[in-house]
DNA sequence: GAGTATAGAACATAAAGAGAACAAAAGGAA
DNA sequence: TTCCTTTTGTTCTCTTTATGTTCTATACTC
């Protein structure tokens, strides 16, 4: 890289063109750059590009529209590390409120990202049901599961009824029963013997696509 | 890939015809592009098109009608793609209603499933605020954007307004004005003259975690 | 004063579009 | 097939607008 000194205006610059480089859909104009960086004068913006391009940070650009590219920097090495990388964990069914587990009969693997938390032993459901809307969880979404036999107050978890039907509720314990929790203005709260709700693994994540 | 660099408007064509790829019977006439693309004159689209078959993007054609098709791109992935495993694309920053998007210095990589769908090149943005609550997209969520300047109706968008403000709405165009609704009962939809509202990318995927 | 930043005007040219005229392809009817 | 009509691609010329370039003048800091 050339990159001869910069002025503090010119590395201001060169910040603002790389911290924004992958929102444009394309390169920015002179007086776009000038609106974002307050500056009113097109002609003063571009003796700073020029500047920029002489300091090899900026692709050179002759006269053409919305040239202002940042030039592609060979960084130390950004190769993707086994850290980088997704976890593969099972995705096992669906759950809907009251009805059991639907599983499929062979789990698939689906890769989800590392930072989503899947510490312990984890797997992935689809929801089917509107009955957790409240909490930002809709139908169709996609929801990591820790696996886990219990549960703090307030954790959202996959519970098991009468060792029959699996919903997806905020968990309240209170001495000598259990309170389930949907999120759904239309739903009420349900209430259990303790040895009649079984955790099977509390929410840790959630995934959605659109489309 | 080829790719010369194009210019906005033939990235505008290139993007439409990948995203409709699909969607067309069989590939599009210069006048049915056209008028997607709000030109009335067929000369001006075949300039473009000409353009786009002189960077590689599109299947040379000669005088064949509905000869407009895209050449297969081999990598089809925008950023670093550990194929198997999930996808690295950036991470920039974080939108909330009403702010311009608060860029990250340096944008750091953050990986996503390949399953969520990141065809094209996207980036990865924390909300902030309420505004899409509604829609369960709330506050700290992760969603990812794919990068594009135009939107089809009832999409969620990231749209810049008055070259100012980011915002994360569902984008309803209508003749002679665009019309931005947040997901939260306590916001009202907000009606602007179509220049006023640039869709910066269209939402693609979303992620929580728990904790 | 040297170096840096800014504003603003004037100018130059790239990009995009309109519209007409023509040519090649496609589809039908006889 | 042949003739005709319609559709669709191609070429041109002309405008308009967006945007880069150049210059000149002013101000601020060290």
């Amino acid at each position: 890289m050339i990159k001869k000194n910069l002025t503090r205006r010119q590395q201001e610059i060169s910040d603002y063109l790389q911290s924004h480089e992958h929102v444009f859909p394309f390169p920015p104009t002179l007086e776009e750059l000038c609106h974002a960086m307050g500056v009113s004068s097109r002609g003063s913006m571009h003796k700073h590009i020029q500047a920029l391009i002489a300091a090899g940070v900026v692709e050179p650009m002759v006269g053409r529209q919305r040239g202002i590219r940042l030039r592609p920097q060979h960084p130390p090495s950004p190769v993707s590390t086994s850290e980088a990388m997704g976890l593969e964990i099972p995705f096992l069914g669906y759950i809907a409120a009251g009805q059991p587990i639907e599983a499929l009969a062979i789990p698939e693997m689906m890769v989800i990202p590392h930072w989503l938390r899947a510490s312990r032993a984890c797997y992935v459901l689809q929801v089917k049901g509107d009955s957790m809307i409240d909490e930002g969880i809709l139908d169709g979404d996609w929801v990591i599961i820790e696996k886990r036999d219990w549960a703090d107050n307030g954790e959202i978890v996959v519970a098991l009824v009468d060792n029959n039907d699996a919903t997806l509720k905020r968990i309240e314990q209170v001495p000598g029963k259990t309170i389930l929790h949907p999120a759904n203005a239309n739903m009420k709260p349900m209430s259990f013997a303790p040895e009649q709700v079984r955790v099977q693994g509390i929410l840790v994540g959630q995934m959605r696509t659109y489309r």
